[in-house]
DNA sequence: ATTAACTTGACAATAAGTGTCAAATGTAAT
DNA sequence: ATTACATTTGACACTTATTGTCAAGTTAAT
């Protein structure tokens, strides 16, 4: 089971880039980064897609685990995590059925 | 589909409770608890607990609703919603198969 | 018109997220 | 073992989000 980080890391190497080469490109800290990808720290929905750019990833695969990880990371240490998902799962059909008028 | 607000506002009503009889036991203003029933305002996991003491509702099911109302707002706009369901059940089920060790 | 319950909005306090920087550590080559 | 470079670490600052208080406003029933 792969992180978001363990695969930006994974892809960093193999095209011989340095952490201060992408974080440059992210416009952040090459720390931050260095965190991010040994999940320290989240990155942010802006880093994601500038991570998919330089990276050549797929943004849609790679939003998607971002924001997996982030769910699985904050219900993980419930018992009832598998319950949240399922009714989780109806309310966004809801919601996508019910578009709020804004 | 039922918010955790309507769920509570039915409940404090049909037990005949008072905002601030409900607020108290919480031990937050009653202007709070008022939001927290419109969703206009999240409740925090504590808020959950103790609503489901005085209100006699299930703790769990409560504490379910009031998370998967959380992940379903904070994706629903998404359309790889789904997918990120998916994903973020695998990844719950590996972590709990392999636990951290703190 | 009074009263009681609830709602609203401006604001304050606190917590969480996001970032910088410099020093420390690791790693490989000379 | 010294140098050179990449990465990691931790202390700190800045910003944004969350959580709360309070007082004034609204609603609904006498």
């Amino acid at each position: 089971m792969e992180t978001v980080g363990q695969i930006i890391r994974a892809k960093r190497e193999a095209q011989g880039l340095l952490l201060r080469q992408v974080a440059a490109h992210l416009d952040i800290d090459q720390a931050i980064l260095s965190k991010i990808e040994r999940s320290e720290r989240k990155p942010t929905k802006e880093n994601i897609l500038k991570l998919s750019e330089i990276l050549k990833l797929d943004k849609d695969e790679l939003m998607v685990q971002f924001m997996s990880d982030k769910i699985a990371y904050e219900i993980a240490d419930e018992d009832c995590a598998n319950r949240v998902l399922k009714v989780a799962e109806k309310k966004v059909k809801y919601l996508k059925a019910h578009p709020i008028k804004s």
